[in-house]
DNA sequence: TTGGTATATCGGGAAAAGTCGATATATTTG
DNA sequence: CAAATATATCGACTTTTCCCGATATACCAA
């Protein structure tokens, strides 16, 4: 899923009938192209965020998810660092 | 134990007595500083050397484990560019 | 307000990982 | 070769993680 939302415009193109990338990708795509349940997903992506991996925004009855860059550059630098 | 094997004079002083560090520290001395079982110690690490994250070399009845590097680096740099 | 849609949360069963004691293997020493 | 020591492997049990269906919550539209 992470390396998915890298690059939405390719990976969740039915996306542009929700509104755009601008503030990510909803549940509802990554759980069509994970073939996992929708309470799977929706759990998986919930624990993403509170690791810090990625960010949410509720818009309506959606809720978009996307990558905050942040985080996989100071785990790398962790990683480097502490480990 | 990754981050121990960091330091192995620091963290593994009685390595000393037991060939020095050459080649690493031995399973034994990351038992007793783990406060876990022998044979789950040497699982452990067999499992990080599976993974390239440690290189063992045997000498005479003892196994010397020590950090490789280059895995780290490695992973470091996947996590930039991949994740 | 009622029904429909999107997402979140809850409880439980299945799968995987962690840990142990017992035992096996390898090496050294007498 | 026999005993002692260091490590590895095996089988079982426990704990954690994964994943699901059911249900709750939030929002929207008629």
């Amino acid at each position: 899923m992470l390396e998915w939302l890298k690059e939405p415009e390719i990976n969740f193109p039915s996306q542009l009938e929700h509104g755009g990338f601008e503030h990510g990708v909803c549940v509802g795509q990554i759980q069509a192209k994970a073939g996992l349940t929708q309470s799977t997903v929706s759990e998986y992506l919930s624990i993403l965020q509170r690791a810090g991996f990625i960010e949410a925004k509720r818009v309506g009855q959606w809720t978009y998810y996307k990558r905050n860059e942040g985080a996989f550059e100071a785990l790398s630098k962790l990683i480097q660092s502490n480990l």
